[in-house]
DNA sequence: GTTGATAGCACAATCGATTGTGCAAATGAT
DNA sequence: ATCATTTGCACAATCGATTGTGCTATCAAC
């Protein structure tokens, strides 16, 4: 009796829908229920041949080629929606980034969205513009979404968010920017800030001025993971070269090309010339320093010789020789899965290395002979 | 006794569940039969105030009031996939691009993630690689989801796509490259090109060796429908400067940084140095010509002027002054959303001017003088 | 004190797929 | 021919939120 009552309410639903829809066109995707009509089985039998788990369950190798063929002339596509509510689960791995437009995310992104679809997984990446509390809402959006991962890449506040993973028992990683919730994997950012302070030294031109003769760090915030790191580095290797860095070498004007514009300005003012060495801490970073550098006589390039935390092929086509380092991002995003994959969960830090791109400047031509 | 029933065998059910909870640690996120529970009201109650809809169904101020107190407490937040299932919709939107990685694309993600949010949508961003078979498995994939809407930018082949979205039902409009089956929002292509080819035949320098002395325009393929127009343009503009432009000034080396790099040695060593005037189709087609530009001294730039259909910052620094052309995502996706929210869907195509960026190579210094 | 209206809420069906269970028919063993 | 398997499938509950409908107090009006 229940049954029949069910049943029949349904089909009665159909039935009317199948009025309605020869009426006015399609209104609805077709269902597993529209397959089972069409081909005189079960919903339950069309749901376990077309989500390829006809051989968990005894269905006649006649019935499951009659269904998928049924299926295949109807276009059916499974509601991810309905899959996803039964399964407790969706299918999607999520990603939060900083910002899309830049060219270190934009790889992150492109290396996750592929790895994800190799893994049949639909890719949702958004981006919280370095804003902790978009940064939440954003996190809770992709809960509520039920994603399957997550990825967190340089979040301002990666423990708020793992914890709220850790609430939703949502398995997640965090990159480019460590957390303690789960595993995390990282540039080793010391190693790749000391072979570029080591290409800088290696490559100081020697110059009269000793004030200018020192080596600087420039931009960025010392109370983040990834600079903090870079500053050690780089003090480390300086000191090995016997230089001694003192405060003044280290200018912490943020990331903000603007900023970057004037801090550039006054160092150069303070010391009379461009510094012998310097070590930028992004390419952000660089792009205020360049709007800077446009407003120089190109001889003073001679007497200094730059490196750049981050990587852009027109940057290493510029007028002067720039050193470049690369983050992996391919390898930071498989490892990350390769975590998740295998079910680790604990904290846990992985480093990948980034390479050191050399300068693609032109052929020396005159302009060197300028210094 | 059919109510009774399924009531009881729910009741039963969250029973079990609740003891499990309590022995393993939270298993399940909470729900509205939760906060049903809790407050002592319906679940249509709890799911009327929390969806915000407690205006329609006449619910006192203060059941509203202690719903949502309880909701927050517990953490609670929607199941997206049960009331997308219900509903129909799933509060997503859906874009898909070439690839992440990329100036103009990363650029388009960036306005497009921003938009859907302050709209209150989730955007998913999936990137095809330009491949016409992932394309047509990714946009099957975003219908499986049920996005809301579908943003087709830079596809190879709109139509199909376009075709698959409306036998879906889905509101979709096209970017950068336009479709039939819907509105499309591209770059005044044209303009831009008539801006970039104008400034390019201003500043070309006089030069002795007439075949120099031509304009080229470089990269790309005429099939598309992008650099048609550009061509177009180009030698509109340059007929009406008096140039004749014949078919060895328009240079088809597809996008590749490599293949451009072969081609533009063939090209200068066909003409004995460096065209005067210079088009390039697209940032990857510039920096294979810069690779091959590194090889040359760097006298030679000044008897050449470049223009470049697309932007980079750094490329703008060069040590010669490179013209270039700048796509305006957010008008491009704001456009897009409008045509959306207007509910326009019939074929039809808006144009977004791009914006033309002047050098900001170094200061004039003893280079310029050397030509 | 009865009638009528309205406020405030509960009930149960529904979206579409999955999955544990049950049952008839086909098959095999004896 | 009988019983035991196995095959092949159908049934109905379930995931969690939404929503049309209907019931019961409460209150006002007369």
């Amino acid at each position: 009796m229940l049954q029949a009552k069910r049943a029949t309410s349904r089909t009665i639903g159909r039935r009317v829908k199948k009025i309605v829809e020869i009426m006015s066109g399609p209104t609805r995707k077709t269902t597993i229920y529209d397959i089972a009509r069409l081909s005189g089985s079960s919903p339950s039998t069309v749901s376990s041949v077309l989500s390829g788990n006809s051989g968990k369950r005894r269905i006649k190798e006649s019935t499951v080629e009659a269904i998928q063929k049924i299926a295949a002339e109807a276009g059916y596509s499974t509601n991810m929606q309905a899959r996803g509510l039964r399964q407790a689960r969706s299918g999607m791995a999520g990603m939060i980034i900083p910002l899309h437009d830049n060219r270190f995310f934009s790889s992150l992104s492109q290396s996750f969205d592929t790895m994800a679809r190799e893994r049949g997984l639909c890719p949702v990446i958004a981006s919280t513009l370095r804003n902790p509390k978009e940064e939440a809402r954003i996190v809770e959006t992709l809960i509520s979404y039920a994603v399957d991962s997550l990825f967190i890449a340089g979040a301002t506040d990666p423990d708020a968010l793992g914890q709220m993973c850790t609430a939703a028992r949502l398995p997640h990683v965090f990159i480019d920017l460590p957390g303690k919730t789960a595993p995390s994997v990282v540039t080793n950012n010391f190693h790749g800030a000391e072979l570029l302070t080591r290409k800088i030294l290696g490559e100081m031109p020697v110059v009269a001025n000793l004030t200018r003769a020192r080596p600087h760090f420039f931009g960025g915030s010392a109370a983040d993971y990834a600079t903090a790191l870079r500053i050690k580095a780089f003090k480390t290797v300086a000191k090995a070269s016997g230089f001694k860095i003192g405060d003044d070498q280290i200018i912490q004007c943020g990331y903000s090309p603007r900023g970057a514009t004037t801090a550039i300005a006054e160092l150069c003012e303070r010391l009379g010339g461009l510094p012998a060495g310097l070590f930028v801490n992004s390419l952000t970073v660089f792009e205020g320093v360049m709007s800077y550098f446009v407003t120089l006589p190109p001889t003073v390039f001679s007497q200094s010789i730059i490196g750049c935390f981050d990587y852009d092929p027109f940057a290493a086509f510029l007028q002067f020789p720039v050193y470049m380092v690369r983050q992996n991002s391919n390898q930071l995003v498989a490892k990350a899965y390769e975590l998740l994959e295998t079910g680790a969960s604990a904290r846990m830090l992985t480093e990948i290395e980034p390479d050191l791109i050399e300068p693609r400047t032109l052929h020396k031509g005159p302009l060197s002979e300028l210094g």
